[in-house]
RNA sequence: GCCCCCAUCGUCUAGUGGCCUAGGACACCACCCUUUCAAGGUGGCGGCACGGGUUCGAAUCCCGUUGGGGGUGCCA
């Protein structure tokens, strides 16, 4: 019988959301809806002390911001390991009624031991003929069969493995719980998973696991095992080493389109000469078989580079409607009843082409809205250190007070001539007053923001600079 | 140690025996544009790990070496 395809993402619920999972998360979701098939979510919540259940509302809403949507008709789930705990167990005894699975009574210590004493690594099978039932702190062990296993693997290939390097490995542990390996295939065939699509690092789990599958007469699902993340140490990603929470870049103002087309490029390339490709093409073009089989390097500037093109990309409502979420809260220097959205509208286009991240932005138009400029003491002084920068302050008040129509054509004459006149060229006549009325040497060009401001307020804060340095 | 995977510019990749004098993107450098900073434009730097085969012909196929990585839990 062949169905529509049903893929699976199968994250433990134990801290914030990997860039890692995210990619393997969207594989599966871009070949879930290319074949028409289901993206199954499933916790693997089984015990352990480290899965924390408020890390699963994490894990839906990441999902969620990287377009994995649970309101999605593709989306299945999500299912809880936890709660297909009986079918494991069922499923165990069953081994072990057949004869594929015995108990086993050694301690860890004492397997050590045993190993030390032959010199070969691992459990050595010393159960395997005793004949033990089930008891406590007797763990349930599979009977690796001889011969070997095949995995046909859609990105490796085909990987052989012989079966006397895999020791038999724990089904159930001393308390009767069931292991990973089990579990896992277990709930794969109980949601009737026919790809399994992973990081790398789970491929010499695959022969486990496909014995499992035969043993339990099921048809192994199609294995696709993807390359790792590395950081530039070229190791895995680690959540202790690395960034890598999505949540963190979500907040540091990364656009959810830039971050799941750079994901996508990792490992992957759509066609033609351009990697910035909207996730309809990906959801058409993406194929297992086109995986690269190396290890990529999680590029955080590449990352960045993405995200600037897409902010740039983005229509100005688009940009407004983006903008949002990053001009309130705690690190913002205006207080809400400042914001003026007449004039944020004006400088947004300005302010566009000059963010990487959108948490750039407030620094960009903050003088918009405040009383008084946040003055960078770094600007000042290198602008105001120098005679030629009060001078010009001085000079441009004065030039600017002769009653000028306050738009940005004269104000750039007004201050080009005044600069010309003492031998500056335009660049360094702005200086001062730029620092003098937005704090800072950086900025959206200068003299749309000076109309956009008004004169009253304008020439306040060149006053206001100029009282500070006579003063001085 | 053992098992497995991998190997194209610094990085991400295109390339599936001749179209490759190896293409693009990020980063970097230079120049242009310019109202600071960006953006944009033009150009540059830079790579098939090594050694053997196979073939008329190899980045592409085979073998080996070296180098990376992953796994080796009563974690997932």
């Amino acid at each position: 019988m062949s169905s529509a395809p049903r893929f699976r993402f199968a994250p433990s619920p134990t801290g914030f959301f990997h860039v890692g999972g995210a990619r393997t998360a969207l594989y599966n979701w871009a070949l879930a809806k290319r074949l028409g098939g289901t993206f199954v979510l499933r916790i693997e919540d089984t015990d352990e002390a480290r899965n924390q259940p408020e890390w699963t509302q994490g894990i839906i809403d990441a999902l969620a911001w990287i377009g994995v949507r649970q309101d999605d008709p593709t989306f299945e789930g999500p299912y809880f390991q936890s709660q297909y705990a009986e079918a494991h167990i069922e499923a165990a005894q069953r081994l072990f009624a057949e004869g594929k699975a015995y108990y086993c009574d050694l301690t860890s210590e004492q397997i050590q031991e045993r190993s030390k004493a032959s010199g070969k690594q691992g459990y050595d099978g010393y159960s395997r003929d005793r004949g033990l039932e089930a008891g406590p702190g007797r763990v349930l062990r599979f009977r690796v069969p001889e011969g070997q296993t095949v995995v046909n693997d859609l990105v490796r290939g085909r990987v052989e493995f012989a079966n006397e390097t895999i020791e038999d490995f724990v089904l159930l542990r001393g308390n009767g719980s069931p292991m990973f390996l089990l579990a896992n295939v277990v709930d794969d065939i109980t949601m009737r998973v026919s790809h399994v699509v992973r990081a790398e690092e789970h491929l010499p789990n695959t022969p486990k696991q496909q014995m499992i599958w035969d043993a339990l007469g099921q048809t192994p699902p199609v294995w696709a095992h993807v390359p790792v993340l590395v950081n530039e140490q070229r190791k895995k990603l680690s959540k202790r080493r690395d960034k890598v929470a999505l949540e963190q870049f979500r907040d540091e103002g990364y656009l959810p389109e830039a971050m799941i087309n750079y994901l996508m490029t990792l490992g992957w390339a759509p066609q033609g000469e351009t990697e910035i490709v909207p996730w309809s093409t990906i959801e058409r073009d993406f194929r297992l078989e086109d995986v690269n089989h190396s290890p990529a390097f999680f590029d955080l500037k590449k990352l960045a580079a993405f995200n600037g093109e897409y902010i740039r990309a983005m229509s100005t409502e688009e940009f407004f409607a983006a903008a949002q979420p990053f001009l309130v809260g705690e690190n913002i220097p205006w207080i809400p009843a400042q914001f003026d959205e007449a004039k944020f509208r004006a400088m947004a286009p300005l302010a566009q082409t000059r963010l990487v991240l959108m948490t750039e932005l407030p620094m960009l138009v903050d003088f918009l809205f405040l009383d008084e400029p946040l003055i960078d003491e770094d600007s000042w002084k290198k602008t105001f250190g120098s005679p030629d920068g009060v001078e010009m302050l001085n000079d441009a008040i004065a030039a600017l007070s002769t009653g000028l129509d306050w738009n940005h054509d004269s104000l750039k004459l007004c201050i080009e001539a005044t600069g010309a006149a003492r031998g500056l060229k335009l660049g360094k006549a702005q200086a001062p007053i730029r620092v003098a009325v937005t704090g800072r040497t950086i900025g959206p060009p200068l003299f749309e923001a000076l109309e956009l401001m008004g004169e009253e307020q304008v020439m306040e804060r060149l006053r206001a600079a100029a009282e500070r340095l006579a003063s001085a």
